[in-house]
RNA sequence: GGCGCCAUCGUCUAGUGGCUAGGACACCAGGUUUUCAUCCUGGGAACAGGGGUUCAAUUCCCCUUGGCGCUACCA
């Protein structure tokens, strides 16, 4: 059974780069009918940020991703695992892996490194000045594991270091790129057991993935260096390596890698400025991989159906915002109005348009149309619709003057518009019927569209461009469509 | 510096040993329109460079260049 996972460190927020990892690892094991596990690795004491885990399980929410073992928030809003293959948090792990380095240190795949920093520092900075590759000089390597116990034993400090072979090669074929290929002499004698006691991440990726039956390793390409200390330890215990598959990376317009001082860069970044998550998902799926035919619009199911590793790219990813505005508007216009109308009310009470606790959804419904089809986000939407709220609005009158006209004609014709509006029945007061009526009402008097409609449009919304006079009169409703027309008349 | 990964329009990408190298976003022009948005029509825009292999390379191989990643008791 295909098992894969997404092992975050709770350091902060959910990367947009990370969600587009952790969806990848999702589809494929949804399109396998496998797991998808979450695992937190929080063996970084010093970087942990309070709060993360739940945000980056609450992200994974929003967008949809579903958790079939790990930790999951439970209705009481505490943290909880699930799955037999636990605990999820490496912190909670430290036994298990005290108890595997043990075995690596027996097997002589292993040793105790008392090496101190300053010795490390020099070492590093003479390989540097004689343009040599920075590495371990294996200074610890050989002492014995008896000699080494004792002291350790007696409180000196240490670390455990992989015993990396030094002939031969290591060989994977990745899932995106193929085969890869290192030399073992290249590699680093990684540290696997910190001075603290705590594993470094080559050393609890290897136990716990394989602990946790893990079958396909999916993540960002930056750990495909280090993929060979992984294999080697793998080797070491004898375990069976999984499959690998090392993701491009994402990028910035400026190619680097997308980081915080770029802005835009977590998800919840662009729930907040109004992005839907079926356009967010749409599109990250989208950047290094794609169906092989024309189609561009998958819901997450759509995707879970369709993806294979077979058609991600190698070459890193441009994030592009355009593309990005392009989805979303494309998902608002097909939203139905209720829909849209449950997504965006977050905002309209965010920015003070609309009252929790009286909320007037039929009006809202009928608003929310206005700028559908306009707007490239819930922000832009409900900003755009916030003349529907005013009591009153500020109109600069020469915006009333249509380009073709003069300002009498605009008072004049705003006028006559009033008395027209005011024989109009409220049954009939919708956009299809006043449109109907009022572009007959204007060829039989015989006037220019632009004279009447412009001044009209202006006097409702306020605004140089807003949706047309027919719609916004249709939402106001008679009365206050007639309010606003006299009071701007007024302005002339 | 060492090691590794990558390379088709500005961007996301399709594609094949032989094609007018396709689509989407963005852009430009025209049309529709009371404004904006939409919509319609059209347009410009790419195989990084050099060697091979081959009857034929954008496609396969090598080199160069460029970009990126790793090179921590961070992940």
């Amino acid at each position: 059974m295909t098992r894969t996972r997404f092992a975050p460190s709770p350091t902060g927020f959910l990367h947009i780069g990370s969600l587009r990892t952790a969806l990848f690892a999702y589809l494929f094991a949804r399109h396998e009918k496998g797991k998808f596990i979450l695992r937190i690795e929080d063996t970084d004491r010093n970087r942990l940020v309070e709060g993360s885990i739940d945000q980056i399980i609450r992200s994974l929410e929003w967008g949809g991703i579903q958790i079939d073992e790990g930790i999951e928030i439970n209705k009481d809003g505490n943290l909880v695992q699930k799955g037999e293959c636990g605990p999820y948090i490496q912190s909670e792990r430290l036994k298990i892996y005290q108890e595997y380095i043990q075995i690596l240190l027996e097997s002589d795949n292993a040793y105790y490194c008392f090496c101190i920093r300053e010795r490390l520092d020099h070492l590093r900075k003479t390989q540097e000045a004689n343009k040599q590759a920075t590495r371990y000089d294996g200074h610890c390597r050989s002492l014995s594991l008896k000699e080494t116990k004792k002291r350790v034993a007696h409180g000196e400090p240490a670390v455990i270091r992989l015993k990396m072979p030094t002939e031969g090669t290591i060989n994977f074929v990745d899932m995106v790129r193929g085969e890869v290929s290192f030399e073992n002499k290249q590699i680093d004698d990684q540290i696997l057991i910190k001075s603290d006691g705590f594993p470094t991440y080559h050393f609890a990726v290897v136990v716990d993935d394989h602990l946790m039956k893990i079958t396909h390793v999916i993540r960002g390409e930056e750990w495909i260096s280090s993929t060979p200390k992984h294999i080697a330890l793998y080797q070491a215990f004898g375990w069976n390596v999984p499959f690998f598959a090392h993701l491009s990376l994402l990028v910035n317009e400026q190619r680097q890698k997308l980081s915080k001082r770029h802005g835009d860069i977590s998800l919840e970044d662009f729930k907040e400025k109004g992005y839907l998550v079926e356009a967010l998902i749409n599109f990250i799926s989208f950047l290094g991989w794609n169906p092989g035919d024309e189609r561009e619009m998958f819901t997450l199911k759509e995707l879970e159906k369709e993806f294979t590793f077979k058609k991600v790219s190698k070459a890193p990813a441009v994030f592009n915002r355009e593309k990005l505005n392009w989805y979303n508007k494309q998902y608002i216009i097909a939203m139905n109005p209720e829909e849209l109308v449950d997504n965006a009310l977050p905002f309209f009470i965010q920015h003070g348009l609309v009252n929790p606790e009286s909320i007037e959804r039929d009006f809202l419904v009928r608003a929310v149309q206005l700028e559908q089809g306009r707007a490239v986000t819930l922000v832009d939407l409900v900003e755009a619709l916030g003349f529907l709220f005013a009591s009153s609005l500020i109109i600069e009158p020469e915006l009333l003057v249509w380009k073709k006209s003069t300002r009498d004609d605009a008072k004049e014709k705003l006028n006559q518009v009033v008395i027209f509006f005011q024989t109009i029945k409220e049954g009939e007061w919708n956009k299809v019927k006043l449109k109907e009526k009022t572009m007959v009402w204007i060829q039989e008097n015989d006037f220019c569209i632009g004279n009447v409609l412009w001044p009209v449009r202006v006097a409702l919304s306020g605004q140089k461009n807003s949706p047309g006079p027919f719609e916004i009169a249709g939402v106001l409703g008679k009365d206050k469509t007639i309010v606003r027309i006299r009071s701007a008349a007024s302005l002339l």
